[in-house]
DNA sequence: TCTAATATTTAGCCATGCCTAATCTTTATG
DNA sequence: CATAAAGATTAGGCATGGCTAAATATTAGA
């Protein structure tokens, strides 16, 4: 799969493109200049050499759609990207406002064996520290339904901490303070409607978490069924 | 230190010029051409442009020579690379035969942080899985010969930790207990008979180390000649 | 010392990607 | 439906870093 010799320029493109294509939009040259920061005139360009790559589909005036070959490679890099990032936050302590830069350097890294060994050593993580789906091995991406807004929790519920919606300096930072990190697991005990914050029970101790915060939260629900130790 | 903006083709240059240098050789355009399998014309091409950007003294037809900037920079990129072989041995489980052409990729990864945060990830390693030194975050690369046990330190000496032996969890783990971290500047004031342990005079403090932990600590004694405070 | 072999540089090209300005296409809008 | 405005492509350059072939410098041998 994938490997060949995109160069990590072209790669980039790739990794735009599918990220529109994830979101339902449509990948035109005018967004994809936007997402990489350079003239719609530079995609044009590029778009030509990746169609002729047979990496996407493209016809002039109309965007460009991933080939299946495209995707695969685009995918990889996804993987790459968030377990380097999940390395670097769960081995090496960064915090999950540092990683991202890096991790689009070494996601260039060309070496299915680094990644796949890298992998086991994460224990296989399914998420990454922004709580978006690591593609696994078969290219696979997690199903994102499985999570929720830590709002949406029912009374009694208990959950863990998958991710964020923002990924804002200040927001991560207000997380840090409270001590809220990946993998949390919490109880939801109270709703108080007067401002929409939530008691949780976090181990032995409660705490008040705002409205804003739990909507920007997103969380997996324990399930009874998916238990296996009956 | 270092950091710029050099392409990673340049780095690879100086790499390979330093790698003469080490050898006591001199950095000829064909040496440097052989060493990258690349045509001298194009060696030459590039001395230009590295001495350009005062990477290299070069003198057409005398060879090149690292200035202290490309010297620094050469010799950050020899840390990362034998950090890096280091990590995919020790942490991944890799061949010490497997890693030199992704450590070839991985060196060209652009951040301080990563590689101090690996650096200590890794225990302050002193050598990669070739045996080769790994420079410090001084830039300092650690000649094999002047490295001692502490265990062998006489009496009255000055040293500084410059590695350790082991790299387990737990003895490192050890090392953070007691504060011993490397470059940590000490005098060995006794050494009991007893249980081989050492006294030794850490700035104003005075602390016990047993003969298990002096065992497994590299230090370098501090010559009294190249002290320049006589 | 003079010449031949070897090493190095120069000249001229090519590919990759990016940029600006100019020129289409496509889409909105009256 | 006609015509702007917005979006996209082409044209013409530039920088980087390769390559080959030709020219030039250095070095070694007779
Ligand atoms: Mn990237
Ligand atoms: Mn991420
Ligand atoms: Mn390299
Ligand atoms: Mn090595």
């Amino acid at each position: 799969m994938s490997s060949s010799t995109t160069s990590s320029n072209r790669q980039d493109y790739l990794k735009a493109i599918l990220s529109l294509e994830l979101r339902g939009l449509k990948a035109s040259t005018s967004a994809i200049s936007e997402k990489l920061s350079t003239q719609p005139a530079s995609v044009t360009g590029m778009l030509r050499v990746l169609s002729g790559n047979d990496l996407i589909e493209y016809i002039p005036y109309q965007g460009a759609k991933l080939t299946l070959e495209g995707r695969d490679e685009a995918i990889f890099l996804l993987r790459k990207h968030r377990l380097w990032e999940t390395f670097m936050v769960e081995k090496l302590g960064f915090g999950w406002d540092e990683v991202h830069d890096v991790a689009e350097q070494l996601e260039h890294v060309d070496s299915q064996k680094l990644i796949s060994k890298l992998d086991a050593f994460l224990g296989f993580p399914r998420f990454d520290p922004h709580g978006d789906p690591i593609p696994d091995s078969q290219g696979v991406l997690a199903d994102r339904s499985t999570l929720v807004g830590v709002n949406e929790i029912a009374l009694g519920k208990t959950a863990s901490i998958r991710g964020v919606l923002s990924s804002s300096d200040s927001f991560l930072k207000h997380l840090d303070d409270l001590g809220i990190k990946l993998g949390l697991q919490f109880t939801v005990v109270k709703v108080f409607e007067y401002d929409g914050s939530y008691q949780v029970k976090v181990g032995m101790s409660e705490e008040v978490w705002s409205k804003k915060l739990v909507e920007q939260l997103l969380a997996e629900v324990k399930s009874q069924v998916d238990n296996d130790n009956i």
